[in-house]
RNA sequence: UGCCCGGUGGUGUAAUGGCAACACUACGGUUUUUGGUACCGUCAUUCUAGGUUCGAGUCCUAGCCGGGUAACCA
C-alpha cells in the first residue's frame, strides 16, 4: 500500500505530513479531504488534488473524505454531486466518508451565534456597494460600518430574524468583527452569512441564510478531524481568516497548506469557460473527448492509471508552472502500450489487388495481440486477393527515406508476405484509386528465403472481411500553448482549434474488431490508441483516437 | 499602489549548508515484422547584486521578474 520507499522523494506537503507524524502531532493521525463545490464537472486539475489528498492518506495510513462544499445554492446541483462521485471512483479512489458542508448548517449557525455573543460578529445593513466602499483599498484605510457597534442583544435578534426570513436578499449580512485596516483584505470584517431565498439541493427551503466559504470550510475541516487541509494557492490569503475562525471558536485546528494548481499547455482549466464551451455547444457536452474533464478523458480512452501516473510525475510545489501536454501523452501511451491489444485498421483506405493471389481464396494469418504482454495471446485475421492499406502508405514519387510503397518497390505486409507494387491505377482526375501488386508466397514468415530485406512494414485489412467504422480524431482544443493569454481585441474563443475534431467515415477495420464494445481500447498499429465510443452500436462502430503513436517519420519530415 | 507567495536546462521536478540529479521534449544513434516499444548519447554560469560561511541553488539583505489578492463566489 505504501508507495514510500526510502528513495521516494517527498513533495513539500508530504514532507510536512511526515514531519508531523514523526513529531507526534495529531497523535500521529492523518486525515485529509477532497472538497469540491458541486457546481461543475471535475477536470484534470482536480485529479491532481484528488491524487494528492487521497494519496497522502494511503501513503501515511490515514483517511480521506469526500466533502461537498455546497454553501452556495445558486450554482449547485445534485447532477454534479453524482458526476463527481463517479469521477473520483473511476480515478481509483474510495473515500472514508461522503460529507456535505450543508450537513453542518445547524452547527455553523450556533457557532455564528457564539461569535456574536463574544462580540466578534455583527449584523450589518450595508449594501454590497457600501461594504466595498467602506472596505477601502490596498493603500486606503477601511472605515467601520455604522452597524459595527450594535449590541450583542440586537445582533442576536437580527441574526435570528435573518434566519427566519424576515429580510430580503442582500438586506443584511452577518460579518466578523476583525480589523478594517488589515493589510489582508480578507480580514476587513468579512461576511460570514448572506441572505439567499434560494432552494438548496439538499437542505431544500430550510434555510434562507447561507454561510460563506470562509465561515464554512475551516469549521467543516475541524468537525471532520482533518489534520492537513490541502488547497490551492489562491487561498493563501484566506489562511489568516481560516485560522481566525478556528481560534475564535476554540475548536480543533487543522493546518491549511497551499499548493500550485495544474496548468497544461493547449488546455483551458477555468470552470466558467468550460461551462461556456458546453452551453454554447462549442463542444458536445462535458464529456466531449476534447474536454480536460475527467469524464471527457475517460470517454476519450484515457485510463485512470495514466492519469494517476501523470499526477505523480508533475510533482507538488508552490511554483506556478505550465506543464507540457506531452507529459500527459507520455503517461497515456506508456500505460496503453502495456495494456492495449493491437489491431489493424486502415483509416484512409486505398485498395490493393494482389494479382497473383487466387481469386476467391482466403487464408488466416496469425497476429500477436500485444508484443509487450505475452499473456494477451494471438489472433487470426484473413488475408486475400483484395486488401486495403493506408493511402499515405503509397507515393508515386518518394525519396529513399520513405518506407512505404511505390511502383516497383517491395514492402512487407505485417504478419503476411512481401508485396511488390507493379502499377498504380488512376481515375480520370489522376487520383490513384487502386494498386496492382504481386506477393511472394515464399515470404510467408515475413522473411525472404534468399535473404533480401525490405525497409517498410505496412498494416492492411482484407477488403472482403473488413468492417466499416467511423473514427473520430482529436487534436488539442486550442491552438495556443496558453489559451488564457488573450491578445488585444481578441476573445479567448478565437483560440479554439477548428481541427480539434476530425471525423473519418468509411474506415476499414480488421474483422475481430466487429465485436468490440464501448470502452474497449486498442492500439491501431502504426497509428495510435483508440477506444470504442459510447455512440458505437453493433451496426455502426465508432472509435475515438485517444492519442497518436509517436511518429518519428512525421518528425523527420518537418525538418 | 499595499500585502502574501514564488523564481534550478525548452518543460516539470530533485538536491533538507558539502560533486546540480531524475523525467519529459528536442536532436543524434542502436535494436525492431509497428518509422511504435526498448536501449545509448548530447543539451545548465541554479533571476541579478551584495553579504554570512572553510564551503551557498540552499541562509541574510536589496533589486528584478512572475503569480495571487480589494464577491453578500468557491
Amino acid at each position: 500500500m505504501s508507495e514510500a520507499t526510502p528513495e521516494t522523494k517527498l513533495d513539500f506537503v508530504r514532507q510536512i505530513v511526515a514531519d508531523d507524524i514523526a513529531n507526534g502531532k495529531n497523535n500521529g493521525q492523518v486525515q485529509t479531504r477532497f472538497p469540491p463545490e458541486p457546481n461543475g464537472y471535475l477536470h484534470i486539475g482536480h485529479a491532481k488534488s484528488i491524487c494528492l489528498n487521497f494519496g497522502i492518506a494511503q501513503q501515511f495510513g490515514g483517511k480521506c473524505n469526500l466533502r461537498f462544499d455546497d454553501t452556495n445554492p445558486e450554482k449547485e446541483d445534485t447532477e454534479y454531486v453524482q458526476a463527481i462521485e463517479e469521477d473520483v471512483r473511476w480515478l481509483g479512489f474510495e473515500w472514508e466518508k461522503k460529507l456535505f458542508a450543508s450537513d453542518y448548517f445547524d452547527q455553523l449557525y450556533e457557532w455564528a451565534v457564539q461569535l456574536i455573543k463574544e462580540g466578534k460578529a455583527y449584523v450589518c445593513d450595508q449594501t454590497v456597494e457600501e461594504v466595498r466602499e467602506y472596505r477601502g483599498g490596498w493603500n486606503k484605510e477601511g472605515k467601520h460600518s455604522p452597524y459595527r457597534d450594535r449590541s450583542v442583544e440586537e445582533n442576536l435578534d437580527l441574526f435570528e430574524r435573518m434566519k427566519n426570513g424576515e429580510f430580503a436578499d442582500g438586506e443584511k449580512s452577518l460579518r466578523a468583527k476583525i480589523d478594517m485596516n488589515s493589510s489582508n483584505m480578507n480580514l476587513r470584517d468579512p461576511a460570514m452569512y448572506r441572505i439567499r431565498h434560494e432552494h438548496h439541493h439538499r437542505t431544500g427551503d430550510k434555510w434562507c441564510i447561507y454561510p460563506m466559504y470562509d465561515f464554512a470550510h475551516g469549521q467543516s475541516d475541524s468537525l471532520e478531524g482533518v489534520t492537513h487541509s490541502v488547497c490551492t494557492l489562491e487561498f493563501e490569503n484566506h489562511r489568516p481568516l481560516y485560522d481566525w475562525y478556528i481560534e475564535s471558536l476554540g475548536i480543533h485546528h487543522p493546518q491549511q497548506i497551499e499548493f500550485a494548481r495544474l496548468n497544461l499547455t493547449y488546455t483551458m482549466m477555468s470552470k466558467r469557460k468550460l461551462l461556456e464551451l458546453v452551453n454554447e455547444k462549442l463542444v458536445n457536452g462535458w464529456d466531449d473527448p476534447r474536454m480536460p474533464t475527467i469524464c471527457g478523458m475517460r470517454r476519450r480512452g484515457v485510463t485512470p492509471e495514466a492519469l494517476r501516473a501523470f499526477c505523480d510525475k508533475i510533482g507538488i510545489t508552490k511554483f506556478n508552472s505550465l506543464t507540457e501536454l506531452a507529459l500527459l501523452e507520455l503517461c497515456i501511451r506508456d500505460h496503453l502500450n502495456r495494456t492495449a491489444n493491437r489491431a489493424m485498421a486502415v483509416l484512409d483506405p486505398l485498395k490493393v489487388v494482389i494479382t497473383n493471389y487466387p481469386e476467391g481464396e482466403t487464408e488466416m494469418r496469425q497476429a500477436i495481440n500485444n508484443p509487450e504482454d505475452e499473456s494477451a495471446g494471438i489472433r487470426e485475421m484473413p488475408f486475400g486477393r483484395e486488401l486495403y492499406i493506408e493511402r499515405k502508405d503509397f507515393m508515386e514519387e518518394a525519396s529513399k527515406k520513405y518506407f512505404g510503397l511505390t511502383v516497383d518497390k517491395e514492402v512487407r505486409f505485417k504478419n503476411a508476405f512481401f508485396v511488390k507494387c507493379n502499377e498504380a491505377i488512376k481515375d480520370d482526375d489522376g487520383n490513384v484509386v487502386e494498386l496492382r501488386c504481386t506477393y511472394d508466397p515464399e515470404t510467408s514468415g515475413g522473411k525472404a528465403p534468399d535473404g533480401r530485406k525490405v525497409k517498410g512494414t505496412l498494416t492492411w485489412v482484407s477488403a472482403r472481411h473488413a468492417v466499416d467504422a467511423e473514427v473520430r480524431l482529436y487534436n488539442p482544443l486550442f491552438n495556443k500553448e496558453k489559451p488564457d493569454d488573450i491578445e488585444e481585441g481578441k476573445d479567448w474563443k478565437d483560440g479554439l482549434n477548428p481541427e480539434s475534431l476530425v471525423t473519418l467515415t468509411g474506415c476499414k477495420l480488421e474483422p475481430s474488431l466487429a465485436k468490440a464494445i464501448p470502452g474497449d481500447r486498442f492500439q491501431f498499429e502504426r497509428t495510435g490508441y483508440f477506444c470504442v465510443d459510447k455512440d458505437s452500436t453493433a451496426d455502426k462502430l465508432v472509435f475515438n483516437r485517444t492519442v497518436t503513436l509517436k511518429d518519428g517519420f512525421a518528425k523527420s519530415k518537418k525538418k
